[in-house]
DNA sequence: CAGCATCCTAGCTGATACTG
DNA sequence: CAGTATCAGCTAGGATGCTG
């Protein structure tokens, strides 16, 4: 089993960023909140940069934290769905708020 | 020299995020935020669990990211005051935002 | 299709001691 | 006071191959 992080909050900050911190958290929450539903193998496309594994144990923090719903298909072939829980809605401005503050600031260092 | 994060940001978020993101970039922009100047040893203080080397680390890389300001005082003993810059005080809407998600999420799982 | 299992490593983070 | 320098550990993150 993948090491999960260590809990120990020095104050709500802390522990807010312990939980949308990461290489690819911030940019999950996004996709999901603009696509409502998104299947694994379409996040694994939309985040070409991740492997199999990194976004498996992503996703499973973000689910045990109670951001996003694993939603499975007893089907063949799987299928499994993942959208967006209550408390990863309402981080969801402020998803948009630093997408755009990173946009602005990418425009003034001349990186667009 | 300490090493810097490499560079390469698949889309404004992954940047943002590379820039708040670590381990107290967050919490130091809080601060200052609250504070307006905060001199080096008063940073050590707030942010209790921090090592020197952590600190200058971080600092440096908030000042070259051109989130905050570091003024140098040609005293004898030293001293050297920490500010926001224009950037940086863009972020606190969001810092903000942030720890209240944090107190909230806390409070519900009976953590506070 | 949606994942596990295994092995591996870069670089983030830390402890401790020292200095202009 | 405000840092550096050194040494060291951990763990987030990655590569590759396999499976229900």
């Amino acid at each position: 089993m993948t090491k999960i992080k260590q809990s120990g909050y020095v104050c709500s900050l802390d522990y807010a960023f312990q939980r949308v911190g990461g290489k690819y958290k911030g940019r999950i929450i996004w996709h999901l909140s603009e696509e409502n539903v998104l299947r694994y193998g379409e996040l694994r496309k939309i985040l070409w940069d991740i492997t199999p594994k990194m976004l498996t144990q992503t996703l499973r923090e973000l689910e045990s934290d109670g951001l996003i719903h694993r939603k499975v298909y007893l089907e063949v072939p799987p299928k499994v769905e993942y959208s967006l829980e209550e408390a990863g809605k309402e981080l969801i401005p402020f998803i948009n708020y630093l997408r755009e503050w990173g946009e602005t600031q990418m425009a003034k260092e001349g990186m667009i």
